[in-house]
DNA sequence: GTGAAAGCGCTAACAG
DNA sequence: CTGTTAGCGCTTTCAC
């Protein structure tokens, strides 16, 4: 006790009773007696005792501690989704080691090597990649319980994975469009650098959301006859390239009259560009957004989107990775959650111009 | 190596070295020979080690582990001031134990408490209380460095403070408003449930950031020679109140000819409701926000605004604390870090009607 | 029900 | 430079 905070021993001496039951008492296992219970949390108290975590992590082989990455925990979505994962492991009685890599690849691979030097008792992670998995395959390897949130990985083998339906959403999303009697409908997706190529020539069953919502775009374009045409796909890195691809596309390609913008960041770019723009919304171009923000009420028109359960999305990978903490179910086959999104339709969406 | 992973034991005897010197080449201290590097690193390359930062930490007494607590992540503010601290947490070799405590002070508490228990080498929090502060205060007891973000604390004692120029900012724009011409000027703020009352009655030097402009809002009143009408403050719980008891306003008290909100929630509420009523902006009625957002320039008229550095916020408080965390400089007298806002002047903010 | 002793995986003295 | 020996603070047998 002499120099740092006060030890289990301290408290034993102090309350005159070994540390086995000191320990006991403070840890709340085995069965001391009444009258040692009180005596030693009187000592406790006075000491101003607290459990020293890293200690019994040792012993017991557990932290309590889960570890979260995400690529960027400014998103809305992730920030969102880290409530839901959070409150479910609050509940459990874990904390949570939280990494937003800053969609960088180099730095979620050594956050995944820090949460394991931690000895995270397991982990969520939205990574920034869905082909190159290699880090994510140690972490099963090394037996820590793994929860793919939002994206599936090729590397990562057989791993629990929670979703969206994807790209169902952006079928129904497109095919709202089209059911309205708009013919040439624009794209805007995210930029996935060679890696979806790549994975695609594998014959990979990963692919980023983004890419996904592209595919059931083009389902829907299929299903209405319609052929896409390659000037109406916009790829972008982030919002700002969309806004120029957005408002480019506005000029040069009049026939297109809707817009569908696959993640948050590229709906925002595309809005952007639609307000800069001379044509007016929903009258010569519809507009229609991916994920429900705040900001979707408040801008005019309002806007049509793609919502997703990002909250349950976030509870439900906190879910599947409490149950494998605490069964032994953690034998059990790996488990994909799929969750449903919702088609809201507001005022950025309307016929096309007669 | 039996069962679990393996232990700095089982490459000590694969590599044919004692513990100690696998100890000195895996932890990066000491001065083991060229060869025994190799060959210490060979096997636990192929055993698969990887260090235990568990143990590490229970014998060095640093878990290279800081508590970040905020009342919600959701809330861009903090997801971008995260950022900062995490961002400047990483440079320094540490990772971040987040919780989210969804404004509940009872959370609050078990969460600082549990991350005392975790052994968290630093912490920095921005509290949902400044008055109730035990559990801080117990945190500088135990001798763990702490950073206030955002807002002080009475019950916290002397403490490291990262803090935005709230109350000059608010005067500044405020007093824009009245330059413009307006007289009556309504402000829409957080209820802080008696907390604020009970605060002031203690003489207390700790308020909300909300309350500090509220402040500066009075300040900017008196200046101008104007007498503030009750019916021109709005408290309000939320973005929804603020919609309801702004709509209300407008209606009730056309002398009313500007609003001041001074948080991005009550922002959002603010405009909401002026988009549903009847009175055009700015041309009727002038609104001034608070924070700067995506959509503040995607709405139309744009949203003028005082502006934080959110990041900078952050990025301070990691600093500090990793500052107490390195030197010595342990000992020095508590720091008050006090940034700048902006005011963003848009399309929101006209002179009031003739 | 309670205590003594061993040991979790690692680092830190201290000898050699 | 390398190995031996102690622990860090706690839980967990195992006797008593």
């Amino acid at each position: 006790m002499a120099a740092g905070r006060p030890t289990i021993i301290d408290v034993a001496r102090d309350a005159g009773v070994s540390p086995a039951t000191a320990g006991r008492v403070l840890g709340g296992y085995g069965t001391p007696s009444p009258e040692l219970v009180r005596r030693v949390q009187d000592s406790a108290r006075r000491l101003g005792y607290r459990a020293n975590d890293v200690a019994r992590s040792i012993v017991t082989g557990s932290t309590r501690v889960i570890g979260v990455v995400v690529s960027d925990i400014e998103n809305p979505f992730f920030a969102r989704a880290v409530n839901g994962i959070s409150d479910r492991a609050r509940a459990a009685g874990y904390e949570m080691l939280l990494v937003s890599t800053r969609m960088d690849l180099a730095r979620e691979r050594s956050a995944v090597e820090a949460l394991m030097a931690k000895r995270v008792d397991g982990m969520i992670v939205a990574s920034a990649s869905v082909s190159e998995g290699g880090h994510l395959r140690r972490v099963r390897e090394a037996g820590v319980p793994l929860v793919l949130l939002d994206r599936r990985n090729d590397g990562a083998g057989a791993v629990d994975s929670v979703l969206l339906d994807n790209r169902a959403a952006a079928q129904r999303a497109v095919s709202h469009l089209l059911d309205l009697g708009h013919r040439a409908v624009a794209v805007v997706t995210s930029a996935t650098p060679s890696e979806s190529r790549s994975a695609r020539r594998r014959r990979s069953a990963a692919e980023f959301p983004s890419s996904l919502r592209f595919e059931g775009y083009l389902d829907a374009l299929d299903e209405a006859g319609v052929t896409c045409d390659p000037g109406w796909v916009l790829r972008c890195d982030d919002a700002d390239a969309a806004c120029e691809r957005v408002r480019d596309l506005l000029v040069t390609r009049p026939e297109v009259t809707a817009v569908f913008a696959t993640t948050n960041v590229m709906t925002g770019g595309a809005f952007r560009a639609i307000m800069d723009g001379d044509r007016r919304c929903p009258e010569d171009v519809s507009l229609m957004g991916f994920d429900d923000h705040e900001w979707s009420t408040l801008v005019r028109p309002q806007l049509s989107v793609v919502a997703q359960p990002a909250y349950d999305l976030g509870a439900a990978a906190g879910t599947v990775l409490l149950g494998r903490l605490a069964g032994p179910g953690s034998r059990s086959a790996p488990s994909e959650t799929i969750l449903q999104s919702s088609l809201i339709v507001r005022g950025s969406v309307a016929a096309p111009p007669a």
